[in-house]
Order: C-alpha cells, then sequence, then structure tokens
DNA sequence: AATAGAAACGGACCGCAGTCCGTTTTGCTC
DNA sequence: GAGCAAAACGGACTGCGGTCCGTTTCTATT
C-alpha cells in the first residue's frame, strides 16, 4: 500500500539528527495542543514555536510553512482517505461500478471535509501550485480515471477539475456553516451531477 | 439599468466631503499606476498610500482592505458583465433558451477571468463570507435562474453554487497559466457540462 | 577522547496588512 | 469672519508570516 503524502518526500534516505526528530515531534505536539484550544485560524507560528520551546526558525525549518505544517498534521487523515478510495471495500474501493464509485467519492469527501476541513482550509497554499500538491493531483486523476471508466470521451481531464471544485473545502464549508445546509443535500446534488455528467456514455 | 455593485453601497446620500473625495481619486489613480508597473500582486498598501501623498489610514479609511480596493477597481469591468448577461443581447442576455444563456454565461465568464482574473484574485476576501460578496450573490442567482428556467428541479440552488465553483478564478486561471489549457478548451468543456446538468427536464 | 565539519538551532529582523488616536481640515451656523 | 462639531487625516504601532545568520549541537572519523 503506496500512498501519496500530502507533503513533499524526504529527499535524502538519511534519518534526521537525534534533535531535529525531538523538536519535530515537540512541535507537532504543542501544534495540536493549541488547535485543540484555538482552532487552526487562531494558531501562530511565533506562539507555536514558544509553546513548543523550540525558535521560531526551526519551526520554519521543519514544515517550511504554515500551510506546510497544517499539510503534516492533516497527513494522517488524508492517508486514511486515499486508502479507502484506492483499496477499500467498494462502493468506494475498486469493484464498484464507475458511476457508484463517483458517488462515494464525493460523499466520502464531503464528510472529511466537514470533519477536517478547518484544518484544510489553513493548509491550502495560497498561491496557483495549490492545486498541484500530490494529494491533490491524486484526486484528480481517480476522478479523471473513474469518468473515464464510465465512458465519458468529452474531456474528461478537464470534467475531473471541475468537479474537483466542486467539493473543495471552502465552498462545501461555507454552503454548510453560513448557509445552514444539509450535509446529505450536498451528497443528493453531487449524486444528481455526477449521473448527469456520466449519462449516456 | 440597476446594476449590483461589487462594493457595499455608501449608505448616507450625503457626499463625501471634499478632501475625502479627492483623496479617494489620488489612491484609486496611484493603484491603477502602481498595477500597471508591478501587478496587482505586487501592489502593497504602503507604497500604495505614500504613491498617493497620503497616509496609510486614509487608503484604509476608504478602500477598507486591500481587498476592498481591488473589488473598487474591478467594479467597472464587474458592472459590464453584469450589464451584459443581465440586460444585453442574446445569446448571453434575455431572449435566448436557457441553456443557450448558460453556455454564454460560462464563455463569457471565462473570458472576463482571462482578462481581469489576476485582480479578481486579489479581490477575494479570504474569509469565509467571499461567496456573499454582492456580485458573486448575483451570479449565483442568475445560474439558479437560468437552471430553473431549463427545468431543472433537483436542488437548483446548490446546482448553481456548483456551477460557479467551477468557474473561480483560481482554477481557470491555473488550468491556463500553469497547465497551458487552451481557453477555447476550457469553454467546450462547460459547455458539455451545463448540456449535460439541464439535459432531460 | 579529540576533532572537524555538517546540520540544526533560535531569535533578531523584515515587509506586510491592518489599527489607533492625537491632529487637522471642512463646512455649517451665527 | 469667527466659532464649532463632525469628519477625515496620517503615521506610529501591532501582530503576523517568513528570513537570515552567528552560535550551538550532533555524529562520523581517527
Amino acid at each position: 500500500m503506496c500512498l501519496v503524502s500530502l507533503i513533499p518526500i524526504r529527499p535524502g534516505l538519511e534519518p534526521e539528527r537525534r534533535d531535529a526528530a525531538r523538536n519535530r515531534q515537540l512541535v507537532l505536539r504543542a501544534a495540536r495542543e493549541l488547535i485543540e484550544e484555538c482552532g487552526a485560524d487562531g494558531l501562530t507560528m511565533g506562539t507555536l514555536a514558544q509553546r513548543a520551546g523550540v525558535g521560531k526558525g526551526t519551526v520554519f525549518r521543519r514544515f517550511g510553512s504554515r500551510a506546510g505544517l497544517m499539510m503534516t498534521l492533516l497527513s494522517d487523515a488524508e492517508a486514511g482517505f486515499q486508502g479507502r478510495f484506492m483499496f477499500g471495500p467498494p462502493p468506494l474501493g475498486p469493484g464498484a461500478p464507475p458511476l457508484e464509485r463517483l458517488i462515494a467519492f464525493g460523499e466520502e469527501r464531503i464528510a472529511w471535509v466537514l470533519e477536517f476541513g478547518e484544518l484544510a482550509r489553513a493548509a491550502d497554499v495560497s498561491a496557483y501550485n495549490r492545486f498541484d500538491v500530490p494529494a491533490a493531483v491524486l484526486w484528480h486523476r481517480h476522478l479523471e480515471m473513474l469518468l473515464r471508466e464510465a465512458g465519458l470521451t468529452a474531456d474528461p481531464w478537464l470534467m475531473a477539475t471541475s468537479l474537483s471544485a466542486v467539493v473543495e473545502p471552502e465552498r462545501i464549508l461555507h454552503a454548510v456553516r453560513v448557509h445552514q445546509i444539509d450535509p446529505e443535500r450536498l451528497a443528493a446534488s453531487w449524486r444528481e451531477l455526477v449521473s448527469r455528467v456520466v449519462r449516456g456514455a
């Protein structure tokens, strides 16, 4: 089971130095505590460094940026999601017809966003390359593959892009939190959408 | 012709004081110059204030935030777009069948994003309420109306939300600038998508 | 155990968006 | 024109993400 990480793989095979490993754990633990207390949006890198008892430079050296840190914190949930749609039981995993897998993918993603969405929003790199993060590329490829399997011949790549846009955390959270849309209604709309997209060839 | 502004209407009817009006013009002129020279992303509020010859506080008092300033700069282009799809000639404006209007809306929007997208990205308020800006609400209502007219009975409100997501500036610019997708291909995919969404009642 | 150089450390520092509040300008009233 | 309250001004200030670089710690080698 080879999952694609949300964060770049460490290129070298050499393990980190002992102090580096220790500090990583310190920072991650402190980050989880702070998010528990103040929410993801309330976490600042300065406070985090202080709480972890390390310098700010260390935090940035380890995780690159605030978004990188959030990605690391997400990676467990991320790996779980990946595992389910790539290797898990049908209808989400392989074995079910493509339309059913598409439907299940959206439903699962909506539920995932409702659980981890705040973190995911904080992890969104603000620049263009937000869509080129490995995990996002994987989701996209998965959608594209299912669309092809369902017989969609008209530009599955772009259609997968459109479907990805529909289940972006920001919109889903807005619909649920601001407009009080029932998550089940979101799922129903997704079912309707993908059914129509793949209907008839 | 009553267009919905991208920025909140000034609540009071009283005109601004003369110095306020003068400074607004100074700031807007300086902003256009700076964007010309450095791009929207290169504009900083400090530099802008300096260039305009006013204090930073004045800029923020006038426009509220960097995003607010960008919205003001966009409002002409925005009003033009609104005018075309609400009152302009078919197929974008009233008179054409709903599916054709939907198709034209997407095509026009894609072209608009390619022209003003950088500004639009800079104008995007980062918070949740980005989707509740008057202009965004208007686009959404327009899509919803066209979907209803096209006979879509299954949750037109959420379907309009999904379609809005598809033509967000960030994704479109990413597709074109990073993946070098031909804009005509984007338009074709949009046609395919909306045709399938409204097909069969 | 001594050593050397690579890696990691940490906090002063930078540029930015946005705020605050004492000062100045404006336009209305007499 | 003098006086006055309200509005606008402006720049010092805050808090943030992120960088830089002199200092410290580790580990491989002898």
